[in-house]
DNA sequence: TATAAAATACCTAAAAATCAGTAGAAAAAA
DNA sequence: TTTTTTCTACTGATTTTTAGGTATTTTATA
């Protein structure tokens, strides 16, 4: 643990935001301040530069958004822990946050001692979410919930070889089958998942997390 | 918080891993192990008819698997919390186990600690993982980190459209180009993604999470 | 063992996609 | 203001997919 506060960034490109977690921030003993940023750009100017521990990120940003800007922002300093603080609500946003490199995600109707226990949290090398955030992860996705079809076995396995570009003729070849009978699988994958073909077949099974 | 103890099942076909962790938890005083089960099937009978507070899974089961069990558990039983226990490092299983309602997942070299801490965060409603877990989340992907296409601005409304399943002349109607631009922008798509087909195309995009 | 579900295979014809190029205009970057 | 990139559009030939179906054989399941 670093004797010295933590040298904190905070991107957002509403200067209230920037000045209400400055304020909020000013009574934590082990936390300064050193700049509030409207962009990921000047941020990562910033960081180029100097050291930082911590930076509180919105995902709503003019040019890069605050996703990639997470990737940049590891790329350029491993140590700096980001949370991300944001309005949105989509679990895919989310996760990818955490998967680019955040150590946390809350939304900006937490309460200080959220933030509070999300930055100790961090700190200690843990992932941390706000309660409202838990609820969004644990909930069951829309595109779960909307019935999923019921593949066979064969159809399953059409399906993957049909993911990696194959074409039926390939994967008769592969499986010892006649192309149209391979046809005929790809038809009825497509009627299953109602796509119009097969790249919206591919779409929907991925969302689905069949692929 | 219940006074009583934590009504606890273990969920492993590994005989010996479910002996083990009775013996590890035998000495926690909030903690009574109620079962083990070898498969999904056995555990989901007994939940039927058992008050579970707590659940420890492993992915790999016979039968049902761990992330889908893990929504049939809350299914039955919101109320039951449940850490993976698993071997697999795979991020996306990860992520999985977490999305489909788990609250934690540890590594089976996990320490006694942090298999007590995880339980108490996941009571408190948290969502845990073990160290080096929290490091495959944060790791950027094999998929993210092999070189990804730059994609032009038109290319990647292109993209976007090809994955709704439209053709080209669906496209080019709705953007007002020719269909044979439209061929062009995919036959490049194509081509960078190094790729055979649409198919393939809309595969590699998802996968580098550019739809 | 009936019965249902899955897997196999076929037909025809139209629609769409892919390959392999070229090339001018517009926009962005140096 | 060059230079480069992106966007646009085309030719022509070939391959593949998609949309209607039908129908027999296996394999599970009741």
């Amino acid at each position: 643990m670093p004797t010295d506060k933590l040298r904190t960034a905070l991107v957002d490109d509403h200067p209230i935001v920037i000045e209400g977690l400055k304020m909020l921030l000013q009574n934590e003993e082990n936390v300064k301040v050193v700049g509030g940023f409207g962009n990921g750009d000047t941020f990562l100017a910033y960081l180029k530069q100097n050291r930082v521990d911590l930076v509180l990120l919105d995902i709503t940003l003019p040019g890069i958004n605050g996703m990639d800007l997470c990737k940049m922002i590891k790329n350029e300093s491993l140590t700096t822990i980001i949370l991300v603080l944001s309005n949105h609500t989509e679990r895919s946003i989310i996760m990818q946050t955490i998967q680019n490199g955040a150590s946390g995600y809350l939304l900006k109707n937490s309460s200080v001692d959220e933030l509070r226990n999300c930055i100790s949290e961090a700190l200690k090398g843990n992932i941390c979410f706000s309660k409202e955030v838990i609820d969004i992860i644990s909930r069951p996705s829309k595109n779960q919930l909307q019935g999923r079809p019921q593949l066979t076995r064969r159809e399953k396995q059409i399906l993957a070889l049909l993911a990696e570009g194959k074409t039926s003729q390939n994967i008769a070849d592969e499986l010892f089958l006649s192309p149209l009978t391979v046809d005929t699988h790809r038809k009825n994958l497509i009627q299953k998942f109602e796509v119009k073909n097969v790249a919206g077949l591919i779409m929907a099974a991925t969302q689905q997390q069949l692929l």
